[in-house]
DNA sequence: TGTCAACTTGACTTGCAGTACAGTGATTTT
DNA sequence: AAAATCACTGTACTGCAAGTCAAGTTGACA
């Protein structure tokens, strides 16, 4: 069996995809964890410390997935732009391939509930986030050199679309209950990609 | 001076947007508005009321924002390219000028508190974004028409795009504390559009 | 054998949502 | 002029969830 700590956050992530953070109390948190209240004090100081568990965890989850996405389509292809391209497929099946959504929409929900969280947890997901801008900025760079942009771009804005395109398209799919509008997003994203550098 | 019901929207779409519903309690609203708190609750039988109100004046303002942004787009050009790629530079132009931020927000809150609000409230959303999904699916047909695109393209996912960015570049502005992320998205959106249908 | 980690129990405080209802002063209707 | 209605105030209550605290239990390992 997993350690408490971890049931805890598993439970709690399935939890908040399904309802939001706040509509989940601990009581049914430290219930499905067959642990009393008390127990789940003892393991996290309060709501806050759960939450910044649960997010530092998503995070590291998803720059997994972006290093192991996107080392993949580099060794399938070495040109920049087309490692990006391929990469961004991959992402997008990826997205359709998650049953129960996906976890971004805790970042925006913490973006969304400032005074809930405190400023540690800001700072994570702000950190998060430049790392994600960073990343992609450096492959539109390293894109940018071989293949000339037919337009003059912001590149930095051109890096956080990835993350802007995902965290919208989350927002649709659940305010529509219609799966694979993120995917959809990304896709869009790598049409425009492809016209902007592509021959 | 406004009503009493206008005031409490106003004061609660501030504190929404400064720290989420979630956070903002009756008793601080009733203050601000100068009421009691059974004042609140002649005005508005539970939170969920409120909610809806909020949303309700929302979507109003953003169609009206809508219609008016890309009419006078259309009086400045004929063209249907050139007169939403106009709308676009006034989309971003105004989402610059909101001193406080986007009340955009509250569509992304609500569909991520989904147990907090109820049925009515999670249909208004989606019935606002298959809304504008359809308003910017149209545009795109008649620009497909007489501007066959580079490539083929899912116009449902293409009308998304505008809410997508909008809302994405919402979220990254939040949880970045750096303004103007919106209205660089739909300017790269804009991009996207020029290349994707222009000579 | 003792000690430490990982709990449990239970009692308590605080804060907020929501209910219920009695009353009040201003305005409107009849 | 009387009656009704509106827009509240005020108070008192229930119920739930978060969070605190103190004291006790249980099993593993040194």
């Amino acid at each position: 069996m997993a350690d408490t700590r971890t049931t805890i956050l598993d439970i709690t992530e399935a939890a908040v995809l399904e309802k939001g953070f706040e509509a989940t109390s601990i009581e049914e948190i430290a219930a499905a964890a067959e642990i009393s209240r008390g127990g789940f004090f003892y393991h996290f100081k309060d709501k806050n410390a759960l939450a910044r568990a649960l997010i530092e965890r998503y995070i590291a989850t998803e720059d997994r997935l972006y290093d192991d996405l996107f080392a993949r389509a580099r060794e399938l292809n070495d040109d920049p732009l087309h490692a990006l391209l391929i990469g961004l497929k991959l992402l997008a099946e990826t997205l359709d391939d998650m049953p129960n959504g996906h976890p971004g929409c805790i970042i925006a929900s913490a973006a969304y509930q400032d005074r809930l969280f405190d400023r540690g947890i800001r700072d994570l997901n702000r950190q998060a986030i430049l790392g994600w801008r960073a990343r992609f900025r450096a492959m539109f760079e390293q894109i940018a050199e071989k293949y000339p942009p037919k337009t003059k771009v912001d590149l930095d804005a051109l890096g956080d679309m990835v993350s802007s395109v995902v965290e919208g398209g989350l927002i649709l799919e659940r305010a529509l209950g219609e799966p694979g509008v993120p995917a959809a997003q990304i896709m869009q994203l790598r049409t425009y990609i492809k016209l902007l550098f592509a021959d």
